[in-house]
DNA sequence: GAGCACTGC
């Protein structure tokens, strides 16, 4: 039965790519012979609709290769662009600078125009002149494009009728953690229960927002007979909406639909709203089965008898994170005091999930039903149903290799391939193989599902569809050089010609999100009124927690919201009522080089997979749209399918001491889905090796295996060990939570530039280095009662002092583990000396010119404007500094630098640095050495550490 | 004298 439905899910894609491939074949004039059926069937059906489908779709093809000639030489040069942003290497820094620059330089210059637009309040109609100044013609086209927008939004304003159900896609997230008292635990799960409920419950006594709802299901369904049988009337109409005003206006092509598994609701005799029992528990159990998934529940449970392995395909919406644990519960697999798991990449996420099932079940949560994430496990001897983060359960492996007290582990979301996904993958291949009782299921989305049933060894794909409105996909015609700009504008034309519904737009960063804001204040500014109103919400994980609720409130009535997002709104965050989704195609991913150890965040042109992620975002309450800032000829040729797996671009040093610990020493033989470069490994042994928590032969010594038990990296694990010598593990543990937090500390707004620099100065006082100066925020912080007003005083981040905290107590109670005695000492020199035994590897020397370069490896580097030590003068520059992190933005910056003594590294290190390696005086004349001569000078300070042979 | 994608333990 299962392997039929395989087979026939195959069966239907294959249908579509011959389809597709059948026409363009019979456009060339090559008659095919018909190689299924189906295909037949599609040949002989003569109908009138599907030979207007037919010549449609000629129509479109030509129109695609005539722009495609048209545009060959742009299209060229940006995939050339694109080419060298996807190649590894070197030139991947230039390129961005360039492109980047240019679109700076294009901005500044449309800046420039527009202040001479303020000059005046009216726009004058065939005038050059415009108050008294006389202006260009570009100058001129753009008042009158800003006028056009005028006139047509005013236009568009008085024939939209206003959608009343608007504001009900918005729900405000009631904080819970403000209170200084601590967590409201009441409100904690109130945000992420509100969906559920408003869905589920609620929202059928709400009759507009089930109308809403209702309606937009309506309108899938219409859509996909449409689209089925061929008939473009109703998308027609929908185009002719469009109606372009701007002058350097975006033309976008409509080339497809995201209609995934939907057709499949439709057989599967799910019946949505129909249910209406009295009581809630009974509500929920029906609520169950109106879930696509419902209709799988036996052939699921007979899989996973007869399969250790399953790979389910299930798209959003198909309810398998929240019932496939319980079916297993219900079909015995709890018996004998055996736990499922169930892992997520998230932390809300396991928690809100973990909440909702233990209300379905009727159970309170962190009995039958628990969940635990870092700083938080709510579970109990009792739990059966185990919902956690992935880091969470490869920690578990740690005390419990086999885990043995699994029967099921089921890893969700796996195509998303963290690092922790990625580690658990392999170690539970690992031990499947000694536990034939163990049962895994793998949930992944559709383009990896095969990918994961080779990891393991051919195993069984679930497909289960899901419950998704349609997205219909607009390409760009024709690239565009400043997709920033090329955004802004496709926004406001969504704004002026689209019905009702939020924008949601994809950018890079911070600094991007910020330029845009700007912009787009400006472009709607001389409009006021007249347009609808548009609200910017700005989106990114380091905003303050208050300015992030923004982008949960209502929208005003007759006005939209333009929500300018980085990556987090692609996975972490979902906001209700998007319809529009703006995807420039570009992201910032980090990348690692293993040789210079240096971490950096490079954009770069996103992958198929994920550009999918963002236009679902856009079909999430009902039929929506995704724009895409660049043509189909660029996503199919230049876009990659899925990302590169966090684990081949990440350092490893963490992953590495994880493994050893567990007793795996064949690191090479490893089985990672995407094994990591071979370089990396070697690095992070290497490393490992320095730190003294491998020994020769590569296995963890006493020291490593204290290390391991801190959920930090290893440089500052190994720091936190090595305190207890110096006996100020108090304030070494403050440090490294301070330094772990990931986020910056310090507050800087544009517009208190000035006054959050001298407040974080005064850190700083005595020239202490940014390591002493974070443990002097932090204590500080504890001396004014954790307060949150001290915070926003010195301008600090709440957020990251809180995390801090919570990192900082946690550490506290390992240290009681590995046998370490909290002791706090006053001498900073002992603290320094602490931080140096874990980093001294990270040690840099003054030049002549004022950089710095490493002293193991030739390689410069500056210090950080951030830093501290930055407001010395220039010739009181200390000749030999640590940091904690090198990383590569406009030029090779170290954060978080402190002085040290170079007599201290021989003393903590000897095995790593040679005293005349670190003390020799004319260490800034390498110019004038024959580069062969001080290359042999170099390579004679690297003691020949270890045979790698022998530990990989 | 410049910048911080996002998670997670």
């Amino acid at each position: 039965m299962a392997k039929q439905f395989r087979k026939k899910e195959l069966s239907r894609e294959d249908d579509e790519d011959e389809t597709a491939q059948n026409r363009k074949e019979k456009e060339r004039g090559v008659k095919r012979q018909p190689t299924s059926p189906h295909e037949a069937n599609d040949d002989d059906d003569g109908s009138e609709s599907e030979q207007e489908r037919l010549r449609d779709q000629r129509e479109r093809e030509q129109l695609d290769r005539n722009i495609r000639e048209r545009d060959a030489a742009a299209t060229r040069k940006l995939s050339e662009q694109k080419q060298a942003f996807t190649t590894r290497g070197s030139n991947i820094v230039g390129d961005v600078e360039t492109l980047r620059k240019v679109s700076r330089q294009e901005y500044l210059k449309k800046r420039e125009a527009n202040k001479l637009k303020e000059l005046g309040e009216s726009i004058e109609d065939g005038e050059y002149l415009y108050k008294g100044v006389k202006l260009t013609e570009v100058e001129y086209n753009r008042l009158s494009y800003e006028k056009k927008i005028y006139e047509l939004a005013t236009k568009h304003e008085a024939a939209t009728h206003h959608d009343h159900d608007h504001d009900q896609y918005y729900r405000i997230p009631e904080p819970y953690d403000d209170h200084e008292g601590g967590v409201n635990q009441e409100k904690r799960f109130s945000v992420a229960l509100q969906r559920c409920w408003d869905d589920d419950l609620n929202g059928r006594d709400n009759k507009s927002n089930q109308f809403a709802e209702q309606k937009a299901w309506e309108d899938q369904q219409i859509g996909k007979a449409t689209l089925k049988f061929g008939s473009k009337n109703k998308r027609r109409k929908c185009d002719e909406e469009y109606d372009f005003v701007f002058e350097d206006q975006i033309e976008f092509v409509k080339k497809s639909v995201l209609l995934e598994g939907d057709q499949m609701i439709a057989n599967g005799n799910v019946d949505v709203g129909k249910v209406q029992p009295s009581h809630q528990l009974d509500k929920l159990r029906e609520e169950r089965k109106t879930l696509p998934i419902y209709t799988f529940r036996e052939r699921l449970l007979q899989d996973v008898e007869k399969n250790q392995v399953l790979i389910i395909v299930g798209e959003t919406g198909s309810g398998k994170t929240t019932q496939i644990p319980q079916y297993l519960h219900e079909a015995g697999y709890t018996k004998g005091g055996k736990k499922i798991g169930c892992t997520q990449p998230r932390r809300i996420a396991a928690m809100s999930v973990a909440a909702r099932v233990s209300q379905e079940m009727g159970v309170k949560l962190g009995h039958a039903v628990g969940y635990s994430i870092r700083f938080e496990d709510c579970t109990s001897e009792k739990t059966v149903l185990k919902y956690m983060t992935d880091g969470m359960l490869l920690r578990e492996f740690l005390v419990e290799p086999d885990l043995a007290s699994y029967s099921v582990v089921m890893v969700d979301e796996a195509h998303e391939r963290t690092l922790s996904t990625d580690v658990l993958l392999g170690l539970l291949k690992d031990i499947a193989r000694y536990r034939p009782d163990l049962k895994l299921i793998i949930s992944s989305a559709t383009l990896d599902a095969e990918k994961f049933s080779d990891f393991f060894d051919s195993a069984k794909i679930l497909r289960i569809p899901g419950r998704r409105y349609p997205v219909d996909i607009h390409y760009m015609e024709a690239p565009q050089a400043d997709y920033l700009d090329a955004a802004i504008v496709a926004a406001l034309q969504v704004h002026v010609t689209q019905p009702p519904g939020d924008i949601l737009f994809f950018l890079t960063g911070q600094e991007e999100i910020e330029t845009a804001e700007e912009i787009f204040k400006h472009r709607t500014r001389g409009l006021g009124t007249k347009i609808s109103e548009l609200i910017i919400c700005p989106i990114y994980a380091n905003l303050p927690t208050e300015l992030q609720a923004k982008i949960f409130e209502p929208t005003p009535e007759g006005a939209r919201k333009v929500v300018l997002a980085t990556n987090i709104a692609e996975t972490s965050l979902t906001i209700d009522g998007i319809k529009y989704v703006i995807d420039p195609g570009f992201s910032k991913m980090k990348s690692y080089n293993p040789r210079s150890g240096m971490e950096s965040l490079q954009v770069t042109p996103i992958s198929k997979a994920s550009s999918m992620q963002r236009a679902g975002r856009a079909g999430r309450t009902g039929h929506g749209k995704c724009f895409r800032l660049y043509t189909s000829y660029n996503y199919d040729s230049d876009l990659d399918d899925t990302t590169v797996p966090e684990v081949q671009r990440t350092n490893l040093a963490n992953v590495v001491l994880t493994l050893k610990s567990l007793g795996i020493h064949d690191l090479v033989n490893f089985e990672f889905m995407d094994p990591p470069p071979c370089e990396a490994l070697l690095k992070a042994l290497e490393l490992l090796f320095a730190l003294g928590a491998l020994n020769k032969v590569g296995e963890l010594t006493k020291v490593g295996r204290r290390m391991a038990e801190f959920p930090v990296d290893p440089m500052l694990s190994k720091m936190i060990v090595a305190s207890d010598k110096y006996k100020c593990s108090d304030e070494v543990i403050s440090i490294a939570a301070m330094l772990s937090t990931g986020s910056s500390i310090f507050y800087r707004p544009k517009d208190k530039q000035v006054h959050a620099d001298t407040a974080r100065l005064r850190f700083h006082s005595g020239n202490v280095g940014d390591h002493i100066a974070l443990l002097k925020v932090y204590n500080a912080w504890k001396e004014a009662n954790y307060s949150t007003q001290w915070c926003y005083e010195n301008y600090i981040q709440v957020r990251s002092m809180k995390r801090a905290r919570d990192i900082r107590d946690q550490l506290e109670r390992l240290l009681e583990r590995v046998e370490i005695k909290l002791s706090s000492s006053n001498d900073l020199e002992a603290i320094k000396k602490a931080v140096t035994s874990g980093f001294f590897p990270h040690c840099v020397r003054l030049q002549k010119n004022g950089s710095y370069r490493t002293i193991k490896h030739p390689h410069t580097a500056h210090i950080h404007p951030s830093s501290g030590i930055m407001a010395l003068e220039h010739h009181l520059l200390p000749r030999c500094v640590l940091y904690h992190e090198l990383v590569l933005t406009t030029k090779e910056y170290m954060r978080q630098v402190t002085e040290i003594k170079p007599e201290w590294l021989v003393e903590i290190a000897p095995h790593y640095y040679q005293l005349n390696g670190v003390v020799e005086e004319d260490y800034s004349n390498s110019k004038k050495m024959p580069r062969g001569k001080g290359r042999t000078s170099t390579s004679k300070q690297i003691p020949n550490l270890v045979d790698y042979s022998i530990c990989v």
